[in-house]
DNA sequence: GAGTTTGAAACT
DNA sequence: CAGTTTCAAACTC
């Protein structure tokens, strides 16, 4: 195992990982808020969320309620407020109202608009089961009058106990992907453990609880979880827990986009810290009520990200009492003393792009496990592809974020290959972390990334296979201290898994990776993988995820458009002049000598990161930002300081961004501004010369019709005459399409300003190549002639 | 494709 | 913070 040196380690931005502290208060469990609390913050403010790029419906068991998601988020937050002996969650819908107040840092952290329906988190009163619609949140809390029974009330339907638990579902996302969670196992009049339970809640579906025999720290029997995509979370109970210092239990579950990519879960990230001095145990009404103006000014770390939407940073832990805590993309839940285990799934794709996977889907059935019992409070964690490093996709993110916080109070954190798995996840390896108070950020891939991984393992393998050997393959940069102790805590960490401490914080560690980092280790995984499967994959190693999923094109977007590759020679690609490094990416078929931004090169390109954060915490942020009131809606950040472009070239960045120079611009002999006649002149020849492609296109196009047809009604001619001159093929059709041509031509020379000369030039070579085409045409259907 | 121009980033 | 240098992209020929 590699490890970072605490001096490289110190080198790391502590923007990214450093969490700022956050404020919050002990309450009992019991104390449920209502359900029109204030809403919970989401995205960046909050700590522990997963931001989920796929969108998944909640519905109740009797009235399925699709959730319009506006993110995709997945978070399920177990809190134990209690010893209670009882185990039952109470699941009760309750739809809560929107507010607006997330939707700002949604807005913030995938870059893209949000709409202001955006609920925050719904907080249920006891025995209730909240939807957020907005959100798409449900939260289960424990309440003390419901445990008198554990299970689904039929009235309800919807009833989870858990003593002295509260359980919080968040999540966005698509539908059709059951979660299913273990009750802890119910101890019986007579004084035995009865059978646990496995609440599924279908998100999109149906709810329903199912007996399984097994105990409850063993995987799910594959039998019951066949078929479907299921989530699980088995949740011991919980003994000998302080009532004064309740511990909360926090699991983030993150599902990326497709249905079928669910079965190639993806790593899982684990963490746990427990209740310190200056951590103390929030309750989720705490959190519900912790407002966005607590949160917001206590953001997580952020990674270099170009754009808010590209970032995907779960932040986890604060070690000191004036350790702040940040958070990107994730609301908070992010309590002192809680046990916070984050969980990334990556599951599919959206249906559609899933159909030839789906097969491999049904046989893969992605289940995690995380046991949080007894008083040791072990977690058991199968984990998929990655099992440590958590992937939380965020789409569009670009760096993945991984921390392990290890709490000063904690137990010694040990970490531990699970039992054995009889589910149909073999591939999942569960992962101890017995008391380990540590939390983990997890890296996350780009959602395009990482479902085109998936893809491609799917189509091309099962998805125990990816997983296998994604373990073997996985390395994981994590920031953690003492190392000693993530060290000791973390034996099962894969070779190559870094591990260093975070400056001044003493034990806590982060990792910083980027996004393409995680493919690569993916990517490298499936070759692994390939070579005991005797699967193939491209040769390309690091695609970016651009690549057709089960045949059907991703629809390419902004995010993951192809960048153009890089010329860097003196910066190592390791300086914001390097296009890649300042997008948070890795060079990737690029033009660059002597580039360090890959991954042979990761403690350079560590400590390029935090240069850059340290002398601009803000490097990495998007330059283009929405603007004050009253301006244009996009404006650059910093503004340009052109001086002899006139802003009217893309030397300038805001005119290479296409939106006008603000007030901060510090441009010299500016043009670029809404009433410039020479950028209204560019404008108009820009969109004019596209006017022309596409009429030139359609013309040729068209002129490619008529030949073909005319081909067409002219072969049985050919067949009795051995061929006819080309002359005969200049129909009126054709003579039309061929007219278009030129003139299109003689525009296109008239508008760009040549000479006469040259004009006429152009438009006679246009008429040559029109003529060109015709006789080829002749010259092919007298030879499809001839063969005939 | 080579050379020039340009402005952001980096440096002092 | 301002001036200078470095750098790579944009641009020109």
């Amino acid at each position: 195992m590699d490890v970072v040196s605490p001096e490289l380690n110190n080198l790391l931005p502590d923007e990214i990982m450093d969490t700022e502290a956050i404020v919050v208060e002990e309450v009992p469990a019991s104390a449920a808020q209502p359900c029109d609390a204030a809403p919970v913050p989401m995205e960046t403010d909050a700590p522990v969320v997963v931001v989920m790029p796929q969108n998944v419906e909640l519905c109740s068991p009797s009235t399925p309620t699709p959730i319009a998601s506006a993110a995709s988020q997945l978070s399920l937050v177990v809190s134990s407020a209690s010893s209670s002996s009882s185990s039952g969650l109470t699941f009760k819908p309750i739809f809560a109202t929107a507010t607006a107040t997330s939707t700002r840092t949604t807005a913030s952290l995938t870059g893209t608009s949000v709409p202001t329906t955006t609920a925050g988190l719904q907080k249920l009163s006891a025995g209730s089961f909240a939807i957020s619609a907005a959100n798409h949140q449900i939260i289960l809390n424990k309440v003390a009058e419901a445990t008198k029974t554990s299970g689904v009330s039929p009235s309800t339907g919807q009833v989870i106990k858990q003593d002295g638990q509260k359980l919080l579902v968040t999540t966005i996302g698509k539908s059709g992907q059951p979660i299913v969670l273990q009750l802890p196992q119910k101890t019986s009049a007579d004084g035995m453990a009865s059978a646990p339970q496995y609440k599924v809640v279908t998100i999109g579906g149906r709810t329903e609880l199912k007996p399984v025999v097994g105990s409850p720290g063993s995987p799910l029997p594959v039998s019951t979880l066949q078929a479907q995509q299921l989530k699980t979370l088995q949740i011991a109970k919980k003994t000998q827990v302080s009532a004064a210092a309740p511990i909360k239990y926090i699991i983030t579950k993150t599902v990326s986009k497709g249905l079928t990519s669910q079965t190639t879960v993806s790593p899982v990230i684990a963490g746990r810290v427990l209740n310190s001095p200056v951590m103390s145990p929030i309750t989720l009404s705490e959190s519900l009520n912790t407002s966005l103006q607590n949160l917001s000014s206590k953001k997580i770390a952020i990674s270099p990200l170009k754009s808010p939407s590209k970032l995907t940073v779960v932040s986890v832990a604060s070690q000191t009492p004036n350790a702040t805590q940040k958070s990107m993309g994730v609301p908070v839940n992010m309590a002192l003393g809680q046990q916070i285990l984050t969980v990334h799934q990556p599951t599919s794709v959206s249906p559609s792009k899933v159909v030839s996977s789906q097969s491999t889907a049904q046989t893969m059935k992605p289940v995690q496990t995380v046991t949080m019992g007894s008083s040791q409070f072990k977690h058991i964690i199968p984990l998929a592809t990655q099992p440590n490093v958590q992937q939380i996709q965020v789409p569009g993110s670009r760096f993945h974020y991984v921390r392990l916080v290890t709490s000063t109070t904690a137990n010694t954190a040990t970490m531990q290959t699970g039992g054995p798995t009889t589910s149909t996840m073999q591939t999942a390896k569960p992962m101890v972390v017995n008391t380990g108070t540590v939390r983990m950020s997890v890296p996350i891939a780009p959602a395009q990334t990482m479902k085109q991984v998936v893809a491609k393992s799917l189509t091309t393998t099962t998805t125990a296979q990816v997983m296998t050997n994604a373990q073997t393959q996985q390395r994981l940069i994590m920031p953690a201290t003492p190392l000693p102790q993530i060290q000791s805590n973390f034996t099962n960490l894969p070779p190559g898994t870094v591990l260093a401490p975070a400056p001044g914080t003493g034990n806590v560690g982060y990792a910083v990776v980027p996004a393409q980092y995680v493919t690569q280790l993916q990517q490298s995984s499936l070759v692994t993988m390939a070579s005991s499967s005797g699967f193939n994959p491209p040769s390309g190693v690091q695609t970016q995820a651009r690549l057709p999923v089960n045949g059907l094109s991703t629809a390419p977007d902004s995010s993951t458009r192809p960048r153009k590759p890089c010329n860097c020679t003196k910066s190592q690609c390791l300086k914001l002049y390097c296009d890649c490094f300042a997008n948070g990416e890795f060079c990737n078929n690029c033009n660059c000598n002597n580039c360090f931004n890959n991954l042979e090169h990761e403690t350079e390109r560590l400590k390029a990161i935090k240069t850059c954060l340290d002398r601009n915490p803000g490097a990495f942020k998007p330059k283009i930002g929405k603007g004050k009131q009253g301006e244009s809606d996009r404006r650059h950040s910093k503004g340009c300081n052109c001086k002899r472009s006139g802003c009217l070239k893309n030397y300038c960045e805001c005119y290479e961004a296409k939106i006008m120079c603000s007030s901060i611009c510090k441009c010299v002999g500016c043009k670029n501004f809404e009433e410039s006649p020479e950028r209204k002149t560019l404008m108009h020849l820009a969109d004019a010369a596209e006017v022309r492609v596409q009429q030139q296109t359609a013309a040729k196009t068209k002129l490619s019709s008529q030949i073909s047809d005319l081909l067409m009604r002219t072969t049985p001619v050919s067949t009795s005459g051995g061929g006819r001159l080309p002359y005969t093929f200049v129909t009126k059709e054709v003579v039309e399409a061929t007219c278009e041509c030129l003139l299109d031509q003689a525009r296109q020379t008239e508008l760009s300003g040549q000479p006469q000369a040259l004009a006429e030039r152009l438009v006679l070579e246009e008429f040559g190549h029109c003529l060109m085409r015709i006789i080829s045409s002749a010259g092919k259907a007298k030879s499809d002639c001839i063969n005939c």
